[in-house]
DNA sequence: AGCGCCTTGACGGGC
DNA sequence: TCAAGGCGCT
């Protein structure tokens, strides 16, 4: 294995086998390819077998990228190695012995909607209003829990003294026992299910863990507490685990991911070698600077300077517009003057935002200005009513247990089987404590429910009955055109002649091809691998090499890179986003802060980034305030297109400024040094600090806002009056507050 | 069962 | 602003 050309930070994270490594590659260092080649150094240098490698990532995408880069740096094919998601193995891990802790092995796998659906009926049988306890929230407060692995027992336990979060408690574990009534799993089941196995189940875990004798794991800020600790049951033993991470580019908190995870590695493995990938690849140094000095404003971090050799490169574009409309304008002019001038190709370009709404206008200015725009996000494929249902159908057929899809699918098309009649299954049902499909095997024994309705229920059970036969014989997509032709469905969307019919019929036709397509390069061939492909797969299938301007929120972007980047709507309230600086909470701007570092790190060459004076959002048309972020930015890496400062009123809100320290230094340092002071004096006196000695009315220092009093508690949420700052909102998790 | 009016609420989104 | 879901009427 030629390890030659890899710089030698990468080189040492290749060579690093043994012992735990923490690998903390900044933005465009190369992660992927130290990856995939501490995996081939791995098997072709120190003779490790292929089985014994796990490797986790977090998309499919991920995954697959890095499989193809093995496969091509080997000459072999991968097929023993696990490399997958973190959802994906766990499946694997489950299918075979989730039956000990008394599930069925043919699970289905339960996705949002049905989530809600499931939520939804919970709630009516416990009373409960969806009003009052709206099944979005409920359903992110469970999957929290989960993420924490919390049981609904501990969850009721923790709660006991608040009152609608124990009635949130009772509807987690009404929502667990259906889960397991139907046997389905949600997504957060996945994890929590297989740490659940491998902790109960000596037998189960020793064979992973002698199997998995080398562990490495992708993206491992956006990990949760959950998966931490399935990642530790595996490493424990051997210790041989190494992660890669960047704390920066840790923007998904708000879906579990916990940055103390990696902030705190070191902490929980013994002897850990810490590797920094400091060196970027990808932007020029302009940008890297840039990078460096916004998120060097945030304090809870690991400290890390991306350099680059790459030229100064051109200065950071700042344009002031009147509008959105003038933004997106301004956006497709330049998209064009480039594209003209400097002989760029359309796929050069990115048009980065906050918020999804924010691509309408951009659209419309594409459109203007005829350049071709791929738009990504919005619904997904499987996410459409016919597939749904079609894929409703297959999961009953799967496993009749399934209440939720067989609700779903029961009267669809029209059979005579209405709402009255469903209710009476369900209830006898839920009295028997069994599934509504054997209520409906024999429903003649029933005698309240019409001879019409028996017949039509018989009718659709037949069906089923059939279906189910068939399953055993044919192939995936044989099957699906039979349930199209027995239950009526394509009949159905024939007789509709709009337009929208024919897509859906189309959509059909489509899905039938992904099933052949599964037909000929799966191993296992089966209906259940099938379902459980598309539910662990997001189907994006955009037309990528196409010659188009990509549109897309920051957060999708990450992992990507652009030539040209416009990151458009730099304005308070939007980017921070308002719920951010509402909520006071530092660790919520924080994460904004990461956001942006991730959207500046996009840009290869010439980084744009563009506000309004107004902007009309959700209707409401407001004066802006130009984003904290636009003002962290260093004076001599930016290039203002028009008089933004003077028309601008910048934030003079308690934002930013690490007031203590930038009086202290400030005559002697910039603004980056200070945060390094800061940083390297929160890491002193981090041991020290006793979480639980922060109490209502404590005196307390905060390393930015300096002396304050403890107002307020709710969780990790501590609420603190400062002297000097005001009242402000921080999670006692993340930052380091030392009590006075 | 189906249509249309009205309220609501809207960040980010993979598995 | 606008889209989706709820609700009431036919």
């Amino acid at each position: 294995m030629n390890l030659d050309t890899l710089n030698p930070a990468q080189r040492e994270a290749v060579e690093k086998t043994e012992g735990p490594v923490l690998i903390l590659a900044g933005a465009g260092s190369g992660k992927t390819r130290v990856l995939t080649t501490r995996i081939a150094h791995l098997i072709e240098d120190k003779g490790v077998q292929a089985p014994n490698i796990l490797a986790i990532t977090f998309t499919n995408k991920a995954a697959n990228e890095m499989r193809e880069r093995v496969e091509e740096t080997l000459g072999t094919d991968t097929k023993e190695m696990w490399i997958s998601t973190f959802h994906s193995c766990c499946v694997r891990i489950l299918r075979k012995d989730i039956n000990r802790i008394g599930y069925n092995r043919s699970f289905v796998i339960y996705d949002s909607a049905d989530q809600v659906t499931l939520v939804k009926d919970c709630l009516k049988e416990l009373n409960l209003s969806d009003k009052v306890f709206e099944p979005k929230v409920i359903i992110s407060t469970i999957s929290g829990a989960k993420d924490k692995l919390y049981s609904p027992s501990q969850f009721k336990d923790m709660h006991r003294h608040d009152n609608r979060m124990s009635k949130i408690a009772d509807v987690y574990a009404l929502y667990q026992d259906r889960l397991k009534r139907n046997s389905a799993l949600d997504f957060d089941d996945l994890i929590y299910k297989t740490v659940e196995l491998l902790k109960s189940e000596e037998e189960v875990l020793e064979f992973y863990r002698s199997r998995f004798k080398y562990i490495m794991v992708d993206e491992y800020q956006d990990t949760s507490k959950a998966q931490y600790e399935l990642i530790k049951l595996l490493a424990k033993e051997h210790q041989n685990i190494c992660v890669v991470g960047d704390d920066d580019q840790s923007i998904y908190g708000w879906r579990g991911a916990d940055i103390r995870n990696i902030l705190e590695f070191e902490r929980d493995y013994d002897d850990v070698h810490v590797v920094k990938l400091e060196q970027n690849y990808r932007s020029t140094q302009v940008i890297l600077d840039a990078a460096n000095t916004v998120i060097s404003n945030n304090i809870e971090r690991k400290r890390k300077k991306l350099w680059s050799e790459k030229k100064e490169g051109e200065l950071i574009k700042i344009q002031l517009s009147e509008n959105e409309i003038n933004e997106s304008d301004f956006v497709a002019d330049m998209i064009a003057k480039i594209a003209r001038e400097q002989g760029r190709t359309y796929k050069d370009f990115a048009v980065l935002y906050r918020a999804n709404a924010q691509a309408r206008p951009v659209e419309d200015a594409l459109n203007r200005s005829q350049i071709p725009y791929n738009i990504y996000g919005g619904t997904k494929f499987y996410e459409r009513k016919e597939i749904k249902d079609l894929l409703a159908y297959l999961r009953v057929i799967q496993n009749p247990q399934d209440d939720i899809s067989l609700k779903r699918i029961i009267n669809v098309p029209r059979r005579g089987i209405g709402l009255r009649t469903i209710e009476k299954i369900e209830d006898r049902a839920s009295l028997k404590q069994e599934s509504m499909y054997s209520v409906l095997i024999d429903i003649d024994t029933n005698s309240d429910i019409s001879t019409k309705a028996k017949n039509s229920i018989n009718g659709f059970v037949d069906t089923v009955g059939t279906l189910r036969t068939i399953k055993e014989v044919y192939p995936v997509s044989k099957l699906i055109e039979k349930v199209l032709e027995t239950t009526g469905y394509i009949d159905e969307l024939s007789k509709d002649k709009s337009e929208e019919a024919q897509d859906r019929i189309d959509n059909l036709k489509e899905f039938i091809s992904i099933a052949l397509e599964f037909e000929q390069s799966s191993e296992e061939k089966d209906l259940q691998t099938f379902l459980t492909g598309v539910a662990l797969s997001s189907e994006s299938s955009e037309d990528e090499e196409i010659e188009k301007v990509s549109l897309m929120t920051i957060h999708t972007s990450k992992g990507l890179e652009f030539p040209v980047v416009f990151l458009i709507g730099m304005e308070e309230g939007l980017f921070p986003i308002s719920r951010a600086v509402r909520s006071m909470s530092e660790s919520d701007i924080e994460e904004e802060r990461r956001l942006c570092y991730v959207g500046i790190t996009r840009a290869k060459e010439v980084l744009y980034m563009t506000l309004t004076q107004r902007r009309t959002l959700y209707g409401k048309t407001n004066p802006s305030i130009a984003s904290r972020f636009m003002e962290e930015l260093p004076e001599q890496c930016i290039e203002k297109l028009n008089k933004v400062e003077k028309e601008l009123t910048y934030s003079k809100a308690n934002y930013n400024v690490l007031d203590k320290y930038k009086q202290k230094y400030m005559n002697t340092m910039n603004k980056s040094t200070v945060a390094k002071k800061v940083n390297a004096t929160i890491k002193d006196t981090k041991k020290e600090t006793d979480i639980d000695d922060i109490k209502l009315g404590a005196k307390v220092h905060h390393p930015k806002f300096g002396e304050g009093t403890v107002v307020g508690m709710m969780g990790s949420d501590v609420t603190i009056a400062f002297k000097e700052q005001g009242i402000k909102k921080i999670n006692k998790e993340y930052t380091t507050l030392d009590v006075l």
